[in-house]
DNA sequence: TGTACATCAGTGAACGCGCGTTCACTGATGTAC
DNA sequence: TGTACATCAGTGAACGCGCGTTCACTGATGTAC
């Protein structure tokens, strides 16, 4: 075995991970086998010896995200205790300012949904595992049970990536925080959590309980 | 004067509309100048004596949306008396399944915005001004005033558009429709209109107030 | 009315470029003896 | 321990293709006389 065991899996790992970011940054079309390849220290040639095509590595690469979602590239201070936890935890670091600004990292649906919406059923059903992933972490939150829980955490999830998708394509970044602040706000108030950790008040800053990592 | 005085407006013209189906269908990446010509019946060598670039075509394109809404594509049926009655119907027509399936004449919002997040300034100002329309409207139709009407305005906004922007991404048709109809009725319970017009109840099928034009 | 002409909308070949994919080859590595 | 070798990760040239943009040219048109 003329090379370490594990040196194949590892390098595939390194390209999904750089791939994601160039995806993210620029799209299916416009990101080059090149300029991937490149990105993790090889040349254009190596490439089909790991994937079938550039579409299959771009279906991994949406999927990248529940390997090692956005949001955990910021460490954050405290630690979940409840499912309602989390989910506040999530929606204020999904429609925080550094999701917004953190293009390489980003969630898929906020990059991505566009070039989707354009692929074939395997990077659509990925895609869809990414939403139905949202959409049960605030179900599981919903307590006590309601009706219509289903309905809510739906329309949760909506919003959230609806103000972050529209954020990113607007020019005003005034506007932007505006809407992902108004976002936050009715996220966290459907949530129905706010007995103990009251939605923020319009205008007051979002408190900063998250840390880059690196 | 060797051809008809409005000859090259309405070419143009013609050339903005149909590079908007294209762009809508495929992206900007993916749509050749060439198809863009011969879609309007012309070749490639035309183009710049009447764009300055592709990029300035695509601001051009995605813009069109203000001329030609995609609700204008169905007629409806009932006559818009008030904000409220057009903000009803706005909801209805932008979450409605033919919306959905109609990719040439979608809104620019639902099918291009993570093209437009990766354009330049330009594009982002036109992409601005469709997205401050619809909050504009939604904005205007909720009387009597109550604090936080603008912060309402623009999470419907954000929720119609994220629920269509996930739909079209998604490979499930069903999911794609019980997440269309939960934002379709928290949009029209958002809007506080429900008293001479109940929202949709869970299950209940939408009203079919539109008919295709041609 | 008929003809010559100037205009300019539209043509299509060409330029330089980068793409996704293939493939015969190289050369660094761990292993066998 | 040292050397010969088989393996296979990685290389880079090549293929066929389509792109955005430019430009010298064509030819249908409305106008002038």
């Amino acid at each position: 075995m003329p090379y370490p065991r594990e040196h194949r899996d590892t390098k595939r790992q390194q390209l999904i991970r750089s791939a994601r970011t160039l995806f993210n940054r620029k799209g299916f079309e416009a990101v080059s086998i090149e300029e991937i390849m490149s990105n993790a220290g090889l040349t254009r040639g190596g490439f089909y010896s790991y994937f079938k095509s550039k579409g299959e590595l771009y279906a991994l690469a949406v999927g990248h995200a529940l390997v090692e979602p956005p949001s955990s590239r910021w460490k954050t201070v405290s630690v979940d205790f409840t499912a309602a936890d989390a989910a506040r935890q999530v929606i204020r670091a999904y429609l925080s300012q550094e999701h917004l600004d953190d293009i390489d990292g980003s969630c898929p649906m906020v990059s991505l949904p566009s070039d989707v919406s354009r692929s074939d059923a395997t990077v659509k059903r990925v895609f869809e595992t990414v939403f139905q992933g949202m959409v049960g972490l605030f179900e599981d939150s919903l307590t006590p049970k309601r009706r219509a829980d289903r309905d809510r955490a739906l329309t949760m999830s909506a919003l959230c990536v609806g103000a972050m998708v529209i954020a990113r394509a607007l020019d005003n970044p005034a506007l932007a925080s505006e809407l992902r602040n108004a976002a936050m706000r009715l996220a966290l108030e459907m949530g129905g959590w706010s007995k103990s950790n009251r939605p923020l008040r319009k205008g007051e800053p979002v408190k900063k309980r998250q840390v880059r990592e690196d």
